[in-house]
DNA sequence: GCAATAGTTAGGTACGTGGTTAACCAAGGG
DNA sequence: CCCTTGGTTAACCACGTACCTAACTATTGC
């Protein structure tokens, strides 16, 4: 329960990158090929080519080769684990904060660490 | 629409490191002080407060000293904006999938990006 | 086949990140 | 008052990241 680490690591260092973001932002709204994903940033075509990379890597994005063109049509389950993630973390305060209230509720008890 | 880049980058960030995530999940289950934080992994003290800086930079944690004490908690507010972020994402993916589908029914048009 | 287009590879640089050790300051406790 | 505990600061190092330019390959269109 502690140690699924090195996927999410991956997924979230990607999303870190605002530029990495955007074209997630703009993958989201459809596939692009990778001159057209490139065309908003003031960046070279290489650059543009490793923060693909990175986000390929991390499953973000799936990328096809069609004839000289490369299509990056965005992969929703990586999202998802991120958002997984996310998710449990902010039930598991507000069970927590549940729990907490009973507890006062019941014993009046000070607000501290882990009860074991 | 496509840059409120600095505050996601950083919480991003932030949660790439396993070890920050790791104390990320356990300071959902509750407030604790540095060294009970630091005590499962195997690193130095000031490694450890490097990383809660990060965390605390971010907005993802707020500490407080009290005696010779700082004790950490959560702020579930960083959390909830990484998750909206990514949940933005994912209905966006989703309604397009659900345009498509229209579109498919109605004209048989062929998938391609933006439309305008 | 020649030129333009789309992408790729190689190599290099500047800065950021994650860790270390050592020395230090500030409570508490005996 | 002295020692220990808890945290902090400083200085440093190894490695990773985010770019760049230049050169190259592979399609497509004339």
């Amino acid at each position: 329960m502690v140690n699924q680490g090195q996927p999410l690591d991956r997924v979230f260092q990607a999303l870190a990158d605002p530029t990495r973001r955007s074209m997630v932002e703009r993958l989201v709204r459809g596939p692009a090929p990778v001159r057209e994903l490139a065309q908003p940033f003031a960046m070279s075509l290489p650059a543009v080519m490793q923060h693909l990379q990175v986000l390929e890597a991390c499953g973000l994005v799936r990328t096809e080769k069609v004839g000289r063109v490369r299509t990056c049509h965005i992969e929703p389950a990586g999202l998802r684990m991120a958002e997984d993630w996310l998710g449990d973390q902010r039930t598991g305060w507000e069970r927590r904060l549940d729990r907490l209230g009973d507890h006062l509720t019941d014993h009046s008890e000070p607000e501290e660490g882990r009860p074991a």
